[in-house]
DNA sequence: GATGAATGAGCTTTCATTCAT
DNA sequence: GATGAATGAAAGCTCATTCAT
């Protein structure tokens, strides 16, 4: 049996609070976003919002306390799964990093930061520390398994780990922005992602 | 002889606005950028800003024609330069990019596209159309000379520009938001983007 | 039992609100009315008017709604009282309209409207198309009967009836500027009105 | 032979100003009037204004002191011309003043005092003083010469004299406000103003 | 005498936030 | 717990006025 209406929206309140937040953040940026909008949003009064975040500033916190979670509730066991020839793994793991990130209701995240992060230390902070880095990890890590199976270059960890994360920053970048001027199909750029870097950083 | 004090500054006054603009939205964003700091910044009155620009609109406005006619004023001719091997010519215009663009006061402008840029479709349009077309017609061009040599892959023009351009937005990106927290090393930054993309796109 | 203080404010402010807002108008005008002057009056915040009305313009259209409104809920029973001789319906009548016109708050609107009703062209067509209409045509049909009456000389329906009026728009108009320079004695320029215009346009 | 276009000008600059600032008032007001507007019409600067007039509100107390000069220079010498029938006379008179109120320029003053006059006590005394006293005076005297003449009810000097100068009134405040909703036709409706007083206020 | 540049006070309006109900 | 009413601070912008040239 499902429980009463009223409760069931009681216990969800916070989380479509920051739903419609991020919702707002998303369409006209942290300064833009009225409390008002979000409320409308999340279908109930301006006023509500407070019990349940102390201000705007807490709920952009709570935002990225509540994305970077989920985001990572479901990351990090897909590395494992393949052991077969690097170009492979790289392939699969990129997949599930585009899908991940670009198509991911995080990136709003990111565009936050680019525009506003200074206003927010903690933030920045904690998304390099946990969704950057984390990606950096998983890369690296697949590098070093590439490496020891003698598959890679011996150079090339000498190089920043992030030249290989950038097509997926430019396309989550572009996902944000340029989106609707020149639309990037997603599947023939993983394509060229792993074939520009893995033919360049694979002995042979 | 030098012309009187009072209109000297009247000639410069609108670009002062402008840098002044733009270092507000640098640090905070257009939204949150009020008309008071940037006034402030300028060393001029609020009411001294609308004898230059009728609104906070036209000044971003204004604030990108001045940029990308600056970017491009000192464009374009570094390419012709060269014509050695393409690894080279691609160096040497990466240095030139990533001189142009990371270090660029320009890069504002991307900056507050990504985080307000639906607010303004023109400015989007604008930017994608000069900006980001010139960096991809610019590497187009350099790719297909090296293919007319006979120096790449003949799959290579199948792929997204923007693959190769990528690593810059990321260091663009970065710069303007986790350089506090982790520098990158430009100069060693663009040898790994050199190293990783030719040694995938040369024929071998 | 009466309502908690808090409600019975809040069914109160509007009108509150338009009571300040026509007294300052009657003060120093539409245009140099200000939104704090107002507030001041209505003993609120000057934000506070925003919840009710959604800029200045809306306030000057309500409180035209509400004061024509108002001066058309109480009137137009007037005429039919009396059935005696024209001179004494017309008397009548005229104690009626001076009373409810010139003494009467919505004679603010016609300041407004004299000095800037070019700005609001709807609230002049507004205006005229009730309040001076009314007028006129309480004023038309009154000569109808008396010339049904054999009363009244039958070309007088050949002039026009502002003519008639024009007693009561010069009190109006003096009441609102020239009052206290130089009053009127109301029930004597009443008698004189009678006389001048009955003995004027009664057949003899 | 004429002086030289620069010297006239400059002796006609400050009625200049004053026929802008006027036609200024006219359209908007005196509240909202705009410097800037008044210069643009004048077609000088801003600045130049205070070359002449100390303020905007010495403009507008030079604005009356003109237009009420100028209305007199022409006026007071009608009355004495006919010396025929008072109904006669008093149409001469008449037309002489719609002429010169409703269709002057000095309109715009009374305008602007029914507007804003509590805001410049000593303009509106210098009008009720002038302007208003003079029409009234002359049109008493009209009716004590008719009076003499044996023409007029004794009675008549009893009632406000302001009675039989309404019609006027009402014609001017019309021709500023509603005129292009419903036109007057001024020759029809002096006729129907000698019809309706004289046939009132003429013994038989 | 005339002006363009500049300003500060004040305007309307928005919005995050508080609080009585 | 939830809300509608209210507010103060601050935003963008206007405008009468001053002043160096």
């Amino acid at each position: 049996m499902p429980q009463a209406k009223r409760s069931r929206r009681k216990e969800a309140r916070p989380e479509e609070i920051i739903d419609a937040a991020l919702a707002e953040f998303a369409a006209v940026g942290y300064s833009a976003a009225s409390m008002a909008q979000i409320a409308a949003r999340a279908g109930i009064a301006r006023s509500t919002i407070y019990l349940y975040y102390a201000d705007k500033e807490a709920l952009i916190s709570a935002a990225f306390d509540l994305r970077l979670g989920q985001a990572f509730a479901a990351a990090g066991q897909g590395v494992a799964l393949s052991s077969g020839p690097f170009r492979e793994v790289f392939h699969e793991m990129l997949t599930l990093l585009y899908t991940r990130i670009v198509k991911s209701d995080a990136l709003v995240l990111l565009k936050v930061l680019v525009a506003e992060g200074r206003q927010f230390p903690q933030l920045l902070t904690r998304y390099h520390d946990t969704a950057l880095n984390a990606a950096m990890t998983m890369l690296t890590g697949l590098l070093k398994q590439g490496l020891a199976r003698g598959e890679l270059r011996p150079d090339v960890m000498g190089y920043d780990i992030k030249l290989v994360m950038s097509p997926i920053m430019l396309a989550a970048i572009w996902h944000l922005t340029f989106q609707e001027l020149e639309p990037i199909d997603l599947a023939h750029y993983i394509e060229g992602h792993v074939s520009f870097i893995c033919d360049g950083i694979l002995t042979r």
